[in-house]
DNA sequence: TTGAAAGCGCTAACAG
DNA sequence: CTGTTAGCGCTTTCAA
């Protein structure tokens, strides 16, 4: 019986009875070919029907159908905030590098940097049920994931997400660049360059990379007894908007300071855009150090200085990490990771 | 009948039936109340009783088995030659802009600009049942995403990719700049500012992108009566290393030319750091232009003359065709939209 | 206003 | 080596 009405133009793609029907055999047999299963075995003569069936119609398998049945949808999918920030395409890139040659699909949600965000790509991942997650969690609470772990769906967060209360048990591992060392290494840098009043362009608000790099920006000022300004640390939108806003409001602040950290790339590239309408001189007037290290931090003049962090490579690890979770090779507690980060020295500090 | 082994850790999760049974009604009234059917009319009271049923069990709907049953998805993809690419992100963006207000899903397809990648991308698409496609094809054989069109699934093609032999009463759409117009205001641009011997950086062969772009070059060229040298164009990848290479190789070229139009900007960056290493001051000695005018391109130094493309009005235009299609609002013959381009012009050339 | 029942296309246990 | 059969979770028709 054909109770709903389809859309009118869309003709019935052939299924595996079809198939089946056209190869005089059962549809079972079509699916012992199709899935390659090995403790059945096929006649090559019964294969070769079935394969050319399936030529012949152009069959091809419903994924809906199949995941609906095996539990498993071949799918992980990737929470990120932004994806027009360098960092994230190259993260992707990292994780669909190992996800593909396992067979896997990627979907990548974007959440604009919102709890909304998050929330609907959390969701939507679970209605989909993909089989395990990626995350870079700014602001969605711990207890939202919970229900999702211990439905055994696999997680690794990337980022210094407070999740201390969670038992170590669940299939949740974690990979991250320590923000604050890798900012006091930055802002050492500056300081032992001679500067001591350092402004900090520092990101959005109550995120997990603004406030390790702040932390790591108050140790290396602490170290040195220089004291905290703060009014010199600055919030905004993780992007170069954001850093142009802020260094705006920053250059009003009299007598000025003399170099700036802005907690990633992009805000420095617009800081440096700030600068430049100005006609304050960078490094001269004021210093500028990054965070990331984006393909474009060496093209611009001055060159960024910054942190590097690597995103393909911490996204492969990730993807790693969930891989392994996923065939059963590894099923033990949470896995922590910190991933290297480096000084890059140019001329912008 | 449990037939199947589940994954050991993984818990059953809640369904329907669960629901239904919490809340004393029907598995039906959970689906009516889930869906927010208005044929039927549930009581207030009832429904409540669902709603606080979904609350407790922490129901979250299949999308396997909804998408199953009901034959839409509510999903669509983009498949895309190369995330990294700071256009692609931007596209992306445009895409999901007005997808996620008509609440479809976007799932992304990175193919490498590889044909292989393009097909599973289209493949994994038409497995996975999603609503509607948005390309940027590459090398796929136009006869490939027959099939998928005449099964009714609508499609929006970016890029001018050749398919002039498709009925037009296809669920498809296209949208592009056209390349040959935007290469030859740039080369125009060049041929006016004095250069007379202009090499090209093409991108990778047989690519819709290269092509136009490089049978502009050729107009700009022909309409100036200035002879083409098939040995100034040289191919590579679209992306920073590719440029890098090629200018490598053109400039063994003597005597040498005096500027350089590269079919992206990720290229003539490239071209820059070739420059740099050479000694080569820009513009000076090699006025380098490129095409795409990504964020960077006016952050480098000296700051990239190119064409403005503008992605992510291009992503909503493709999301906006194809959410017409879905929605029934349009349902004629192919449309055909091209887009703006600029000229833009900064120091490099 | 509610419920029963069919069945989307597929996998996997089991029987032959 | 191949077939029969149950049922994944859901939407939708039809009946009450």
């Amino acid at each position: 019986m054909q109770t709903e009405r389809r859309p009118p133009s869309r003709g019935r793609r052939p299924t595996q009875a079809d198939v089946a029907r056209l190869a005089e055999v059962s549809q079972t047999v079509v699916s012992y070919v199709l899935n390659d299963i090995r403790t059945v075995s096929i006649s090559s003569e019964t294969r070769k029907r079935v394969q050319d069936a399936i030529a012949e119609l152009g069959y091809v398998p419903d994924n809906a159908a199949r995941s609906l049945r095996s539990g498993r949808t071949m799918t992980i999918a990737a929470v990120i905030p932004d994806i027009t920030n360098p960092f994230y395409p190259d993260l992707i890139r990292g994780i669909q590098n190992v996800t593909q040659a396992s067979g896997y699909d990627l979907v990548t949600y974007n959440t604009d940097g919102t709890l909304e965000g998050e929330q609907r790509g959390i969701d939507t991942a679970r209605r989909g049920r993909v089989d395990g997650l990626i995350l870079n969690p700014f602001h969605i609470d711990p207890s939202y994931l919970l229900p999702i772990l211990t439905d055994g769906i696999p997680m690794v967060i990337n980022g210094e997400y407070h999740l201390n209360a969670f038992p170590p048990d669940l299939p949740l591992d974690r990979v991250y660049v320590p923000g604050d060392a890798a900012a006091r290494s930055i802002v050492d840098y500056l300081i032992e360059k001679g500067h001591t009043r350092i402004a900090m362009i520092a990101g959005e608000d109550a995120t997990p990379p603004r406030e390790g790099r702040v932390r790591g920006y108050r140790q290396a000022l602490a170290a040195h007894h220089i004291p905290l300004e703060e009014a010199l640390i600055r919030g905004s939108t993780f992007n170069e908007e954001g850093g142009y806003e802020a260094m705006r409001e920053l250059l009003t602040i009299t007598p000025r300071f003399t170099a700036v950290f802005a907690a990633n790339d992009l805000m420095a590239l617009g800081a440096f855009i700030a600068c430049r309408e100005e006609g304050i001189r960078v490094p001269d007037d004021i210093a500028i150090a990054g965070f990331d290290n984006i393909p474009a931090a060496r093209l611009v003049s001055p060159a960024l200085t910054t942190v590097a962090q690597y995103p393909e490579r911490t996204g492969r690890h990730a993807a790693e990490q969930l891989m392994e979770r996923l065939s059963g090779r590894y099923d033990g507690p949470t896995r922590v990771d910190l991933l290297q980060h480096d000084l890059i020295v140019r001329e912008s500090a």
